[in-house]
This record gives structure tokens, C-alpha cells and sequence, in this order.
DNA sequence: GGGTGTGAAGCCGTTCACAGCA
DNA sequence: TGCTGTGAACGGCTTCACACCC
């Protein structure tokens, strides 16, 4: 397989997301325009990233929905599980963590770091809360290949030096503040602050 | 001024953040790869968005920082004040509040809606929280331009339209179910589960 | 020499236009 | 006819290469 463009595997998570939500609606097959509708995107682009991955559609009825998904995970998913830690047990870690609770994902989330003692050694949404010294002990011996950064700006730069040292391979960096991350390992970073203040400038 | 790119805006957001903090420690000019290099990008791309503004550098010592700031406000900052409202007070909505919280920017976060009534009537992180069935009318009387959208995935699509039947101008949606909006109004999506499931991807 | 400003080239992702098939 | 699959054109953003200036 050919490298995927970033921007075809974001929306395979999104078909998929979909896809499953309308076979639990009872549909077994979907076109290419109906898909592309659910998501306000074209026709084509749907087309284009399922040609990417493989999947030749088929014959009348458009795409059957059950091998589509299949054919996605086949892509995306890894075939050993993946596991997750969140670093930052703030509300927009517990946020993260309500949003992938009983998801039918590959991930698993299997610890939360913070400082604070009143979180520390307690279970949050499920999820065991660490003190931060433990990080790297724990990710190694649970190893954890996939970190989300949610701490304070002024922390993220060390707790990242710290998470590549450990032996992480991706993280997704919610902290203001960039970092940057050994070339094979793959960084992604987003900014809400930024993004706010690009509606705000779009909107006038 | 010509339309600027989005890249662009966002990366102009992210310049004056890193540019007010060298401020705070003193320095008072900036080379196009110093401040490159704080944002781990090219210093060309620094310049080409500098340029883009109008900003025309400055002789031996690089950029003024303070001249450079005061660019970037005027392209990026509306005159008037912009006022935000936060739908859905869960842990996403209550980490936003937390990080627009003493930002030195022009957007003010006038009201969070929600339906519980545990928190309908309070005040969150300094902001008041109405039950959503008064949205519109708080919008239109507050004159609310931008909003952002933490509400459950089903509710989504509603809200959406009532936002923008209520005169909104900018919606940033952090729901993971796609809207979408009048032509003359703004539409930013972002999903965080897709957004995990790319870096676990890139991460394989 | 070491910086900025910028036309031109290159790259990536989307859309067009159309062939092919049931 | 109405769909899928896809080469080719297009457009936006980034990078190259270089002119210019202190």
C-alpha cells in the first residue's frame, strides 16, 4: 500500500463513524453521493479515498457498507491493538476521555498522568490516574505507543522529550505551546486558541 | 487587503502568542528564523506570511516585536469587540472557558448554554450559564457573533440552525457530527477522535 | 555576510470531465 | 441512464532560488 494522503485517512475515520451508524439504521449499501452528503463533502472525494484504500465498489446499489468498514479498518486500524495514554487529567483530558469511552476502536486508553494529589491514585472515567513521575515507567511497562498531551503550556516541551524518550510513537499535542518530536515519530499538533481566533477573524 | 490564506491566519494567531511572551522576557527585535524556529516551521514561511500583512520588515535587527504585533492585531482583530458563546458546558466546554480565561484578545466570551440544571443559572469560570431554550434570544440581545459547539453529537445539527437563524456569524464545531451553514456564515469543524485516529495511524 | 522580500517552481489535495459498466 | 473509477486540470500552500540592502 501506497502512502495515504493525512487528509483521506481523517475522513476514512469519518466514513467509517458514519457507516456504522447507518447499518445499526438498518442500510446495507450506500452511494457514493449519499455518503458524501452525511459528511457536506463531494461525490468524488469519497470516491477518490475508497479508490485509495483499495476498495473497488460495486455493482448496482453502490457500496456495501459491511465490507467498506471492514476494508477501513483494514487500513487504519493496526492489527495489534494500540494503546493510549492521556497526559493531563484537566477537563479537557476528561473530556478525551468521555469521547473515546466504549468507542469501537483499536485504541485503548490505559492511563492518565497528572500532579494533582486529589487525582492522583484515582480512577477517572474508568481510567487509572498516575502521578506524572511514573509516566515513563509505566508507558514502557504497559507499552503505550500513543500519548495526548492536554498539560499546561509551560510543561509540554519536557513531557514530550519525556514520552518520545519512553518509546511513544505518536502524539497529539493540545498544549499551546509547539514541540517538536524525533523524526519517527509522528506529531500532530492543534491549537483551540488558534482556531477560535480564525473563526473570529473568517466571521467579520 | 487581498484574502488572506487560512493557513496564514492561523499561523499569524500563533506569531503574536510566541511574539507577546518574548516581549514579557525582553526582547525587543525578532529574525524571521528565531521565530521560525520557536514554531518549528521555515523562516521563508515566517516572511511570506509577514509579507502577507503588509508588514514590511525592518533594517539590521530583524523584526520590531512590538511593531510587528501591533501588524498582526490590525489584520487579525476586528475594531469591535467579538463576542463568543459557548454551547454545551461539559468538560470541553469548560476547558475552552479555561483557556480564553485572561487572554489578551479581543474575543469575550459573554454566556454558556447547557440543559442541566445543575448548572443552568450558575456561574462558570466567570461565566453565566443559561438553559439553551433561551439561546437565541441571549444571541440576538448580546449580540453574539461566534460560537462554539461542545454540545452531545445528536443535538448538533439543531443547535446549528438555531445559531445561525439567531444572526451567529462564525460557528467552530466540536462535534463529531458534520453541520453545516448559510454561505455568508463561517464553518470550522474539528474532531478530536478522528484527529487520535490519525496519529494512531501515522504512528503504526 | 547575513539578513529580508519575492517571482517561479513544486507539491499536495480537490475537482473536472469522461470512459466504462450494469 | 445512473452509477463507479480515474487521468488530467486546477488551486492553494510551501519551498527554492535569488535580488537587494545594511
Amino acid at each position: 500500500m501506497k502512502k495515504l494522503p493525512e487528509k483521506t485517512v481523517e475522513r476514512l475515520s469519518q466514513y467509517r463513524r458514519v457507516l456504522l451508524k447507518e447499518l445499526e439504521n438498518g442500510k446495507t449499501h450506500i452511494f457514493s453521493h449519499e455518503l458524501a452528503n452525511l459528511l457536506h463533502i463531494t461525490p468524488v472525494q469519497v470516491r477518490r479515498d475508497i479508490m485509495l484504500i483499495g476498495h473497488t465498489g460495486t455493482l448496482r446499489k453502490g457500496y456495501e457498507i459491511n465490507e467498506l468498514v471492514k476494508s477501513i479498518g483494514e487500513i487504519i486500524d493496526c492489527k495489534t491493538e494500540q494503546k493510549v495514554a492521556i497526559i493531563g487529567a484537566g477537563n479537557l483530558g476528561k473530556a478525551i476521555m468521555g469521547y473515546l469511552k466504549g468507542k469501537r476502536t483499536k485504541l485503548t486508553i490505559k492511563a492518565v498522568f497528572d500532579v494533582n494529589p486529589d487525582k492522583v491514585g484515582r480512577v477517572i472515567s474508568g481510567i487509572r490516574c498516575y502521578h506524572i513521575d511514573e509516566m515513563q515507567e509505566i508507558i514502557q511497562k504497559e507499552n503505550i505507543s500513543i500519548a495526548i498531551l492536554t498539560v499546561p503550556a509551560d510543561q509540554s516541551v519536557q513531557v514530550a522529550d519525556d514520552l518520545i524518550a519512553a518509546g511513544v510513537k505518536g502524539i497529539l499535542n493540545y498544549t499551546p505551546t509547539p514541540i517538536n518530536v524525533q523524526p519517527h515519530a509522528y506529531l500532530e499538533e492543534y491549537d483551540m486558541i488558534t482556531s477560535i481566533e480564525k473563526v473570529a477573524f473568517f466571521a467579520k
